[in-house]
DNA sequence: GAAATAGTGTCTCTAAGACAGTATGCT
DNA sequence: AGCATACTGTCTTAGAGACACTATTTC
């Protein structure tokens, strides 16, 4: 398991963090890429990241980039770890693990500039997928989209996509823009509300320009969502489907508090 | 992402791979364990593993690491990367992040020596975890348990604790040992016949010693259980098999949400 | 009033839990 | 026969999908 001779030189390795950080906004599932200001893959976007420190953990090292490429606080947001990704040939420099991790938050300011000269933007998951990525990066990303569609089946991540405090219909958009397809708004409201400690009531109120006040929550202590909730249904409502085509069939403009802040 | 200046030298991290192998023997969840030879935690038990190779991936490393201790071929059990850690401290010799696979496999001969001097054998897990282990293998124990766990819930892997060709009640018997609990024979039944894919009959029969002779079966061709297969259930029953000792045995460590490491 | 969205109620259907009852081998 | 396990059937209930209906706001 580790280093059991003292002669032996293990294999020179560098290791890296990568992250796949996700928001919703404007009704679109978006991703935050840099634009590689060297080679290789000079100009391709990629995901933001970079080394582990000698003394920190992967963990630590993904609140760092995150910190570094967005100015956000940890305590704001979810992070858990994807995936380890090691083809020797996916750095044509040389022998780089990376380590993915996912990030979900609400819907952020613009990003600040990045440690490096390299710009951060938002761009639409499904964008991101349409175009070339540095590196694996795609791989990850779809990767990253998939655990992410996954965790709002299992979990009730699906708020820390929400600024607080917010309603279910904001919360409906966010399963909607990451899953790709509308929801039953009954039946979703049914669900999230009976789910013990999934939201927790203000007892304020939101009122929007058109259309009946809503109700606001905060997220509630429960993390798990048992049962599940299943992404069966794909309601046929104009607008694709799923897949990684996602993004045409959002709400149309939400009115919400999603924008706001 | 990657190396962004020829300048700057990244931290040197030793990588390694570290496997928890289950299968069911006797009734029992078992994982194959190790005997450290040397210092550090020399005489603890550890879980098998090993360097990353240059030009290798971490898989592939993980599979050679596997045949090296099992003598196993990779085709006939399922591997699937588990996590990385990375604490600083977890290796009192130096900076070794280490990624962890989890294998699933049928019950397998004994063992052959590993390696290195070190003496390979199996453990049940509730024994393993009672104890003392090298390093954090503990917690990577534990991950891979709760993995496993979780597994069975919405995939077919169960099968590959089986040899082929089994009846239903050793797949369920399968479930037992890993969930801890036992299942209803009758309800388990409805579930894994009626779903498409998970089991092919193969037209043969077991005759037991004692007990009606039951149908036999091969693996099918889905890999996922849906709606999942979940485990609530919990049934009381009295009938010392390795079910009812199985389970108190977890401390509910979930890695799921929060970003471990 | 109309428009729009929030929220309630309810019917149906699927699938799981519980468990009775039948089938088929063995000694 | 008696036992043990395999297998079938059925009643009940939890929860999801579908969707009609009511409520509350702005214009």
């Amino acid at each position: 398991m580790t280093i059991e001779d003292a002669e032996w030189k293990p294999p020179i390795v560098t290791v890296t963090v990568d992250l796949v950080i996700f928001t919703v906004r404007d009704g679109d599932l978006q991703v935050l890429l840099i634009d590689r200001g060297i080679e290789p893959y000079l100009g391709y976007p990629a995901l933001p990241g970079g080394y582990i420190d000698k003394g920190e953990t992967l963990e630590e090292a993904a609140l760092r980039e995150l910190h570094e490429e967005t100015g956000l606080d940890a305590r704001t947001l979810h992070l858990e770890q994807l995936h380890a990704y090691s083809d020797p040939r996916r750095d044509p420099r040389g022998r780089v693990i990376t380590v993915a991790y996912l990030a979900l938050g609400p819907d952020l300011p613009v990003p600040v500039s990045g440690t490096d000269a390299a710009a951060a933007s938002w761009a639409p998951v499904s964008d991101a997928l349409a175009g070339r990525l540095a590196f694996d990066h795609a791989g990850i990303l779809r990767d990253g989209l998939e655990r992410a569609r996954s965790q709002l089946e299992h979990t009730t991540v699906a708020a820390a996509f929400c600024v607080e405090p917010f309603t279910i219909s904001d919360l409906r958009h966010i399963y909607e823009a990451v899953w790709g397809f509308k929801l039953d708004p009954s039946n979703f409201r049914r669900k999230v509300t009976r789910t013990e400690g999934f939201l927790e009531p203000t007892g304020e109120r939101y009122v929007p320009q058109i259309g009946r006040p809503a109700l606001l929550y905060r997220r509630g202590n429960a993390a798990a969502l048992s049962p599940p909730l299943l992404r069966t249904s794909q309601l046929s409502s104009a607008g694709g489907n799923a897949a990684d085509r996602t993004m045409p069939l959002v709400p149309q403009e939400n009115a919400g508090l999603a924008g706001s802040d």
